[in-house]
DNA sequence: TATCAGGCCCCCCGTGGCGTCAGGGTCAAC
DNA sequence: GTTGACCCTGACGCCACGGGGGGCCTGATA
């Protein structure tokens, strides 16, 4: 009914974690309508990562605060995700250095890399999005026929000449809509003005605070600068275009 | 020397993943500069996750290609991260859950909760920000005196109602530089420019993408919603910003 | 030279959450 | 009576070691 192995159902007995309702005389677990919902309860906060016996602490102790426990809980998890999060920026740096490495192959392979990833990145966006996303990916696709990797490289230094600037006003303690911070945020607006016609690839270029969402280099980056220099920016994203925009 | 423990180099032993390069007839395992780079090797794909067995394969293989092993671990990673969110997000429904049983204490506990996320968020931003970061936090919490239960109720469903559009406009395939995009866009703006006076707390509403990338209630979102509705309202923003502002 | 501290060795059990045999009993239907 | 689908217990295996027991080896000191 609840799709737990056979086996399962003995370990816990085993551990005292569910017993059965009763046992028959031949030797059968019997389970009955609350064995079945202690059961479910315990399948929730597995699913979550609990330990058994966490669970059974949880389960156990009528008085028990299960809101302290699944913010305790969060935290692991977030402490979790931190750690993965510098893995992967780790990852990538190691594969830069590869392909460092190698430099006959060096532009293939990152050219190779970036269209897989881009690939996939699309397909996933199809698949949960439906069918409709693609109409978008084609038209961003089909303006994106003359980018090369120098156009790339151009866009890629712009943002992070912009980016490095807003760090620099970030640690100079400068105001999030004075004058630095609106100029750096009117040469972004400009540069997406003059390059409009060019359709800039999305995935590559959607807004400095979107690569912060959808792409994973942001991670590594968020990581490095934690969250103060993405909050600084939008901070002074929000604040410009409130103004300029009445 | 490298901090590993006796007991791990007898299990790479006899597990045959570091082997000593001379064993002397008393028994004692005797490692050189070979076996130390080896070790080294192993601690960096070990801390990367690999499993001591992928780790074999990895640097046993002489023409094993590495870069694939990384990038086949990195998507793994992607999976792990990918599903912890999601279960931070269940966490946070069933936290909100056992909060509406609670009615008496319902709104103590969710301010406290705030408040506290509050307070931890603002400490690590000046731990690793800098003292600057401390002047920012102050001018914020200077005006957010008057912010009462039902300012933050209104703005979370302004924000709501413009996520909500976002996503109807995404579904029905509508560009996003369209009408419609183009009005959510102006609304969240002149929302904004009429709020400005209040001093919108930083953490509660630093423009939507920043929400996205700043506050992990995003990362429920964006797991629920996927790459797609993020790229799409960054990218309407973008092309709001670019036209109105030339 | 005896002793002593501090290594080293091997062997074996334990962790968590079960999967997977092996070997045997039970039940309902045909 | 047979068949097939259940159930039971008991035991071993996984993974990456930690920890303990009992004994050997080495270098320094009394």
């Amino acid at each position: 009914m609840s799709g737990v192995s056979v086996r399962t159902l003995h370990h816990y007995d085993a551990i005292g974690l569910l017993k059965p309702a009763e046992v028959g005389t031949n030797g059968y677990r019997y389970y009955g309508r609350d064995e079945l919902l202690r059961l479910q309860q315990i399948l929730f906060y597995r699913e979550l990562g609990f330990s058994l016996d966490e669970i059974r602490r949880v389960l156990d102790a009528p008085g028990f605060d299960r809101t302290a426990a699944l913010r305790d809980h969060r935290r692991k998890l977030e402490t979790d995700i931190r750690r993965r999060r510098c893995l992967l920026r780790t990852i990538d740096e190691t594969l830069a250095a590869l392909e460092r490495d190698a430099p006959m192959e060096e532009t293939a392979m990152y050219k190779g890399f970036d269209a897989e990833r881009q690939a996939a990145y699309e397909r996933e966006l199809v698949d949960r999005q439906g069918p409709q996303m693609q109409d978008h990916i084609d038209q961003a696709r089909a303006g994106r026929a003359g980018w090369r990797q120098a156009d790339h490289d151009a866009l890629q230094a712009e943002q992070a000449a912009i980016e490095a600037g807003m760090a620099r006003a970030l640690v100079d303690g400068l105001p999030a809509d004075g004058p630095e911070a609106t100029a750096l945020m009117r040469r972004h607006h400009q540069w997406v003005a003059r390059n409009w016609n060019r359709e800039v690839p999305a995935t590559a270029f959607a807004g400095l605070a979107a690569m912060y969402a959808a792409d994973d280099r942001f991670q590594a980056h968020y990581d490095a600068r934690r969250a103060g220099l993405a909050e600084y920016m939008t901070l002074a994203m929000t604040r410009f275009a409130a103004r300029e925009l009445g």
